[in-house]
DNA sequence: GCAAGGTC
């Protein structure tokens, strides 16, 4: 009899707690063990219409068009979950979970306990997925859960030694909250329902205007900043500012629109009378001051996919090639939210620094800084930032087999990591006024070392002085400045990912995987240019039917994270948090359908009807029993007549001139019967083809 | 046909 069944969250974690303990199987901290992992979350929701119980509420959440059957009713689900079909993007396949979740039983049997030994993450979601798979395999003896700060040997032994009993899934927090989130997410689908039918009332024949906290989110702010640099009128102003004969300029520095408003002129003539007022000026208080910068933050997945954009590689292709380099051990774990690494995981790629710096061309005599800045370090970090693996490939040009992307992959990161083995930028910050009019400053930065700049530079500083000579003075003219109001900026991948990270909205990894979505597939929202996004047709749609709605708020994701928060602290019912997603299609619903009434406005003519979404001609009439139905009008290529119909819905049998998919003519011979189709009831034309 | 969160 085994004392403990280690879950594991994926096969990469298994391996390592395997290589810490000693086997897959074996003796840790004085208990016997073997160790199983999942794949992420093996069990996900049924569709709606299966978790409530009578058929007319099987009716009601079917529904995608009658908007009466919403909001929806939390308390009719049972919320009973089903094995995840889990889809392979390169071998393209899909397939049921079923057996990974029955393996992991089998093994179960034969233990006391089991460890859940997920990812810790901040959500709760490693705790919501490791009590999925111990309910689906109805597990009822002790359940226990280790955290640990990364999957070194040492921090996975030292976990065994502090695990914790959590059998009373109802009293965990981390699990509590995550399964609120989930509960939420959710049923912020029947927006998607919504917007749907509001887009098709409108006359839009679209396939499904997909809605939700981070799509929804993202289409909307593309959309407002398209509507900001189509309103844009550059309005150029004049300004008296000086220069120098080095060509730096000396002005004021303007802090509000009422000073702005003073220094600026319209008119050029204006402009060039308050030039006039000033004379030529002695530069005085030169001022100049060392100063050091440490290397930036390790970058994320979303920063690393807005770096390769420019330069042509899209976001889908990156999260495959990345997925396959980091099986091949030759980069670390690609959807880590961390930011930072640990000093055990520093030190265990440090004996391959050089070798990883020749690879990619980096002066290895620029990785001098052998130790790990305070700033790039964490105490707890699961899988580390995004950096390459201690495996180190032979060349840039081996890693070609993984994909197009692979070198550029590569080299980013390894770049990326090696800037924070080399020492701080040293930069002077040269400052300087006028003397006859000190309110006119200058101030430049002139490089003295570039050190970890010359390793790796994401060009985000916006200092690019480096061109401009640091000989200031001796004096400087007044001149006319032409300047003009900002022009709004090109919605991009990076500034997509920015404004997400700044709202805390999905990890790195889902705000990459969100945005792959949106832009690939047939129904793509996004058309991606090298980085640079504009809405498509059915994306211009969903945007505009969010306009000044919750889910398109950022703040939605906020409120929800901090009830979360409460919730996983016991402070606050789970309920509390799910029942306001209720709240959220309430107000919703009415915008979105208000919206719909301006879509003409804004997306112009209708989405040209493809043959697969054309809406078909529906007849409506009473069957004897007084029941009202609705079917297709048309089958086969026939038209029913009127004639046809009153049989039809008096059940009597009716025969007609049809035509296959095929072409081939035949006579079709049937009676109007109530069908399934995927799940659901219809009411349509039924051919009794034995008897043809 | 629907979400977002894990995973491959």
């Amino acid at each position: 009899m085994l004392d403990m069944l280690i879950l594991a969250e994926k096969a990469s974690a298994a391996k390592h707690m395997a290589k810490a303990f000693g086997g897959t199987s074996g003796t840790v901290a004085g208990k016997t063990y073997k160790i199983v992992h999942a794949h992420g979350h093996l069990m996900e929701f049924k569709d709606p219409e299966k978790m409530v119980k009578t058929d007319a509420e099987k009716e009601r959440y079917s529904s995608w068009s009658d908007m009466k059957t919403m909001p929806w009713n939390q308390a009719d689900f049972s919320w009973a979950k089903t094995y995840a079909k889990s889809y392979n993007s390169y071998t393209k396949k899909s397939k049921s979970t079923r057996d990974d979740v029955n393996a992991i039983k089998s093994e179960a049997a034969n233990a006391d306990a089991i460890l859940i030994a997920t990812d810790n993450d901040p959500s709760g979601e490693g705790d919501l997925l490791g009590w999925e798979i111990v309910n689906a395999i109805k597990w009822n003896k002790p359940v226990y859960r280790i955290r640990f700060a990364d999957e070194t040997p040492k921090s996975l032994n030292q976990a065994m030694h502090s695990m914790v009993e959590i059998t009373d899934q109802f009293k965990q927090g981390e699990y509590l909250k995550s399964d609120a989130r989930s509960k939420w997410d959710f049923l912020s689908m029947q927006l998607t329902r919504i917007s749907t039918y509001a887009a098709r009332q409108a006359g839009y024949r679209v396939k499904v205007i997909n809605q939700g906290r981070l799509k929804s989110v993202i289409v909307l702010k593309i959309w407002q900043q398209q509507q900001l640099i189509d309103q844009y009128v550059k309005t150029p102003y004049y300004e008296a500012k000086f220069k120098d004969p080095a060509g730096h300029i000396f002005a004021r520095s303007l802090k509000d629109d009422e000073q702005k408003q003073a220094a600026r002129f319209a008119a050029e003539k204006d402009g060039q009378a308050e030039v006039d007022k000033y004379t030529k000026s002695p530069v005085t208080n030169i001022k100049r001051q060392h100063k050091t910068q440490a290397p930036g933050a390790l970058i994320d997945l979303a920063k690393l996919g807005s770096i390769l954009a420019k330069q042509g590689f899209n976001s889908k292709e990156v999260l495959a090639t990345y997925q396959k380099m980091y099986e091949a051990e030759i980069v670390s774990y690609p959807r880590t939210e961390d930011k930072k690494i640990t000093q055990e995981q520093f030190n265990e790629l440090l004996s391959v620094v050089d070798a990883i710096a020749q690879v990619v061309g980096a002066n290895q005599q620029l990785l001098t800084h052998r130790s790990l800045r305070s700033k790039h370090r964490a105490t707890e970090a699961a899988h580390g930032a995004n950096r390459p693996g201690v495996k180190v490939p032979s060349s840039l040009e081996s890693l070609s087999k993984y994909g197009p992307s692979a070198q550029a992959i590569y080299r980013t990161l390894a770049l990326n990591y090696l800037a924070i083995l080399g020492e701080d930028y040293q930069f002077d910050r040269v400052t300087a006024e006028l003397k006859l009019y000190p309110d006119f400053k200058t101030g430049f930065n002139v490089p003295v070392q570039l050190n970890y700049k010359a390793i790796f530079d994401d060009n985000d500083s916006d200092d690019d002085s480096n061109s401009v000579s640091d000989v200031v003075g001796p004096e400087a003219e007044p001149f006319v400045y032409q300047g003009a109001n900002p022009k709004p900026t090109r919605p991009s991948a990076d500034w997509i990912g920015k404004f997400l990270e700044k709202h805390n909205i999905g990890t790195g990894a889902t705000r990459l995987g969100v945005q792959a979505q949106l832009t690939s597939g047939k129904n793509a929202f996004i058309k991606d240019q090298k980085g640079f996004y504009t809405l498509t047709q059915p994306g211009t749609i969903a945007a505009v039917l969010v306009r000044d709605s919750w889910i398109g708020s950022p703040n939605i994701t906020k409120q929800l994270f901090d009830h979360m928060d409460e919730v996983g602290k016991l402070n606050e019912s789970p309920a509390i948090v799910v029942n306001s997603a209720t709240r959220v299609i309430e107000h919703d619903l009415p915008i979105i359908l208000k919206n719909s009434r301006e879509l003409t406005q804004f997306v112009g003519k209708q989405v040209k009807a493809t043959k697969k979404y054309a809406a078909k001609p529906k007849t409506k009439g009473q069957l004897t029993n007084g029941k009202a139905v609705e079917f297709s009008s048309t089958w086969g290529g026939h038209k029913f007549t009127e004639g046809e119909i009153q049989q039809l819905l008096a059940g009597q049998v009716i025969s007609f001139a049809a035509k296959s998919k095929a072409g081939k003519a035949y006579t079709a011979s049937g009676m109007l019967k109530e069908q399934t189709y995927k799940g659901k009831k219809f009411w349509g034309f039924k051919a009794d083809f034995g008897k043809k």
